[in-house]
DNA sequence: AATCAAACGGACCCCGGTCCGGATTTCTCA
DNA sequence: TGAGAAATCCGGACCGGGGTCCGTTTGATT
């Protein structure tokens, strides 16, 4: 098993079936554990699934992972793949779950700059470089795992990210429409135009996180950092 | 006819086909007229295909817009749409082409404030209010036209409102990294963002056109308009 | 009218997503 | 502990839509 997985998609297409996550936390994704109480069987297949997927993303990269392929890999029904991730989107972001994860344990409860203790603008500025360095390791899994337009914000996963920029730019620039404000920057760290800006236009990461630096300053109109 | 258009994908699926446009300058968008040099047929066709869509739209919205049910509407084989637009997000962006064509005229050469005459800083300002209403209107439309994460800006159309606001910045903050700043601002202009705002999150569109307001001045460093 | 590039059309393939009869597991109660 | 019932899960046939292919037709050119 590749990856410590959870599922998490929000509308559940199989009636009583599908992971419960309706109820995540704003700043909480999901239940706890990697494991929901699942019956034996279903449980063996979850994590049988993930690791084919992971493998066939190794093998034949992110487009090579098909619904059918995954279920054949993994020895299973289709109809399986589906109730459990609940669609292709689902399976992928599951992929990504583990790492969703840490980054958010890190910004929560992790050690500063990153986590509470350091003070908001220095933490906003770690959480982007953060952000940004993961989307860039896994850049082809995120942009397969991107959902549909109308539902790029709608992931619990998303949200805590909102919610984590909101509450520090709260902070730092009390006065200001802060939703938008973090709306705004989080647009900076979207995955599409990490890979845009990196792959397609040969802007060197390093730049980025410049960016980011410069960005952040920006919008709160502090300055910057003096490193 | 209900829509003047021009077809804009980069990657022609079909050999020595499709429109071309691979020379698009940056900050003009293809040949100028509605049609390009086509055979008789093809032009006829391509009219009727561009009725038949916005005529689907308009009945069943734009998640009834099949490939199939537009060739059959037009009267005309499958393979031909595909041909003429290269795929199903190229039919839909022909039908926003016009819009989009009126807009770059506008801020290339109409009045101020959005067009040459005005101060940069006040061409930037009117030119995000323009496009977020812009999109408003048209936001079914502009979502599912949206192309796959990899495409998103590589779209000539894209580039054009990516370079008109890198120019204009240059001239604000010559000392910027104009080019990251651009895709920061135009980042909160996305249609999708706008969709989850005002639809799913229930924001007005006039709290989203100050957030812009606010942005512009907090990115440019400069005062609120006096306004 | 002969020629040939360009356009046409619809059969075809692939993949995501759905459905439901039947198999497993877990629960309940003796 | 074990049998029966209820809840859950499984699997693969099925559907619809995007995208491709290639033999055929049509329109421009001389």
């Amino acid at each position: 098993m590749l990856y410590a997985v959870f599922m998490s998609a929000s509308v559940p297409p199989f009636p009583a079936s599908q992971e419960p996550v309706g109820e995540a936390e704003l700043l909480q994704l999901g239940p706890a554990g990697d494991e929901p109480c699942l019956r034996a069987d279903a449980a063996r297949n979850r994590a049988a699934l993930l690791e084919a997927a992971s493998r066939l993303i190794a093998e034949h990269g992110a487009a090579g992972v098909t619904m059918e392929a995954v279920a054949a890999a993994a020895k299973v029904g289709k109809g399986t793949v589906f109730r459990r991730f609940g669609d292709r989107t689902g399976l992928l972001m599951a992929l990504l779950d583990h790492s969703a994860r840490k980054l958010q344990a890190d910004f929560l409860a992790g050690p500063p700059p990153l986590g509470p203790g350091a003070p908001p603008l220095e933490r906003l500025r770690a959480f982007g470089v953060a952000l940004l360095y993961r989307s860039a390791e896994q850049l082809d899994l995120q942009l397969a795992a991107q959902p549909e337009p109308t539902r790029r914000f709608v992931h619990p996963s998303a949200g805590a990210l909102t919610t984590h920029v909101m509450v520090l730019l709260r902070q730092i620039v009390p006065d200001a429409d802060c939703e938008l404000l973090a709306q705004a920057l989080l647009g900076y760290l979207d995955p599409a135009l990490i890979h845009h800006l990196t792959r397609q236009r040969g802007i060197p990461l390093e730049r980025l996180e410049r960016g980011w630096v410069d960005l952040v300053a920006r919008v709160t109109n502090t300055d910057q950092p003096t490193c």
